[in-house]
DNA sequence: TAGGATTTTTTCGCATTCGAATAAAAAGCC
DNA sequence: GGCTTTTTATTCGAATGCGAAAAAATCCTA
């Protein structure tokens, strides 16, 4: 038995996130995915396997050789809530030890709801979690709408809380429950969650389209989430609409190319016009019966899409949000429509998904974070 | 005397990095910096001053205690080569160890030159630099126009040189000089340039503007110049302009607002006008005599910085190229002019100003890629 | 069925890196 | 001048991580 004491904690942490990725799933592999020699990682392999973090599931023959001894992360050592909020609803999720979503919650937040009731609540959440989610809570990841300075843990702005301003959540959560609380914009989060659960597998650059009561997106580049120097990254919804318009005279993306706004387009309705009960079902019904907007709302979409690629020029625009009911039509059409715009953009690998992550992608971010910031004792 | 072996020769380069750039001037310090232990750092300093890279200059008191033995890079001990080019022509420049600025060189390029003659004059450059500069050759930095896969060493499509595709340059230099080669896309390479001998000394995030015979930029988030998935980051040049433009109708950005048609507004002339003898110099001339479309060109260029602005969220823009002639005025104005057209910006940070490097930025770029490129045998 | 061939894992000695303590070099203070 | 205080640099033992080689586990071939 080897019995050298380990010491890199984020080390150790690191090897179990490529572990749960399944990036790596033997000890060879593994040292090649951190970067650290075999030797090494046998020791920390066995540390971790001996701290019931992972275990040894099997062989696995490659096509010659002596067979990997499987790795895989141990489901029961403990669990990850992710909480998303804004002024309407707290989403919460409660995530295992191997990354498998085992439970969600969502509570409904009052009008003119105030910042001490949000955090009241997201910890109300997060106990609900806990009765039903085995081993011990690990670490807490919350999706923040607004500016956010992930690095001090404040939330630092949102407009549609009255009192949301240098909001210390970290403290405030963290001292309560005895574990680390990471934070980071809700949409940003997003990027995490596709990084995780969705089609950002194995992709290093992506944005996140992010259509909703307004207009943000998310930014990975070279595998790392973009945050901007002041925080602000993403902000296109601030943009004016029409983009050339006089200064006093537009007004602005978030408005313009919300998914209310979209909706009402392509329903052919007024501005005024009542939303459906649920927008989602209701954008599910406009997806195949395409009024006479569509080709006017996708060119919209296409030109912000269309700017945004020849700046970043990322690989993949993954579509989130309710706008994700009008299906694989409506993204291509944006391709199209964003290449017929701009000659440029032709071969530029311009590629336009909807999200296969529904409504909760947010709070399954957050879980992430949760995860991707953990490292064993 | 100490007496380890030193290994890792990433590290001493990055430390000659740290003390050649000013920010570590003692060994604590540079051990700071350099995220290892104080008495790690001693050996590596140690060898360093034995192999003669670093020196001792003297004592530093501080405020109290016992005084820093400060640090600093050998100009002697070899030199850099910092080479950028267009269709038009060729700059070089000698760069000493210590990163003074020893030459420059300039060549001019027949019209319909080709891909071998761009490579044979790249290393005349070179050759003629070296005839008067001290110590050995170091490595060479190419600032390369057009597409360039840095990685792989090449460089991939650039318009306007006719067979300049896929071009292996680190190779074909290489192979003749016997010393790394370093590629990067000639915009990016000025980021650098502002780094190592600009504005970005202490810089995170900033965005080189380059308004030329076309409008490229390039941007530094988190200190790393950014690439984009497909090589292709920063391509504003290509956004249609006016920006919603129908498919067919409007042109390019690239056209719209360079260095040649900005002075054809501001000079209120048209657009078959010939253009003054030395661009630079016309446009000082204009600096001051503001014809009646400034306010209209500062808009445009304020519209464009503004959605750079809210996107990726940097701190500064640091305008390059001919139009720097127009002086802290532009730049204000365009300020102004896009805190106006855009709310949003007003308290986002937004500053524009232009560079201090003159017109061989490409080329200081260039040698600040060999610089960084480069550690100890 | 024995003997390569191939790939993964472990063993083991060694050397680099670290941490803590020590030494060194100055300033301030009585 | 001797004392403490403060900061920088070095010494030295301890140990972490590495490399090379050995061991292990399987397939392939004759």
């Amino acid at each position: 038995m080897r019995k050298n004491p380990i010491v890199q904690r984020e080390t150790l942490g690191a090897a179990v996130l490529q572990v749960r990725s399944g990036r790596a799933t033997s000890r060879t592999t593994l040292a090649k995915a951190l970067g650290i020699s075999p030797s090494t990682t046998g020791l920390y392999v066995d540390h971790l396997i001996a701290e019931k973090y992972l275990n040894e599931s099997g062989l696995n023959q490659g096509p010659m050789g002596r067979p990997r001894r499987s790795l895989s992360t141990q489901a029961e050592a403990g669990w990850f809530a992710g909480v998303e909020f804004n002024a309407q609803r707290i989403q919460a999720v409660g995530v295992d030890f191997s990354g498998g979503l085992k439970m969600t919650e969502e509570l409904l937040l009052p009008a003119d709801v105030m910042a001490d009731q949000v955090i009241n609540s997201i910890l109300a959440c997060v106990a609900k979690l806990s009765v039903a989610m085995q081993g011990p809570l690990l670490s807490v990841g919350i999706g923040v709408p607004g500016l956010v300075d992930a690095q001090a843990g404040l939330g630092l702005y949102y407009a549609f809380i009255q009192d949301w301003k240098q909001v210390p959540l970290v403290e405030r959560i963290g001292s309560r429950l005895k574990v680390p609380v990471i934070l980071q914009n809700n949409m940003r989060a997003i990027a995490l969650a596709e990084r995780w659960f969705g089609i950002g597998h194995g992709l290093n650059d992506y944005v996140i389209l992010g259509p909703r009561s307004g207009f943000g997106i998310a930014m990975v580049q070279d595998g790392r989430v973009v945050e901007g120097a002041h925080h602000a990254a993403g902000e296109v919804g601030r943009w004016p609409w029409p983009l050339m318009a006089a200064a006093s005279g537009g007004q602005e993306l978030h408005h313009a190319l919300s998914a209310p706004a979209t909706w009402r387009r392509l329903a052919g309705v007024g501005e005024r016009a009542m939303l459906p009960e649920d927008l989602r079902t209701g954008l599910a019904a406009l997806a195949e019966s395409a009024g006479p907007e569509w080709d006017a709302v996708c060119e919209d979409y296409a030109r912000v899409i269309g700017l945004l690629h020849l700046i970043i020029n990322t690989g993949v625009f993954v579509l989130h949000g309710p706008l994700t009911m009008l299906g694989e039509r409506f993204c291509h059409s944006i391709t199209d429509s964003a290449c017929a715009l701009m000659p440029a953009l032709r071969d530029a690998g311009l590629k336009v998904v909807p999200s296969t992550l529904g409504d909760n992608a947010g709070a399954l971010g957050a879980a992430s974070l949760a995860m991707e910031a953990w490292s064993p004792a």
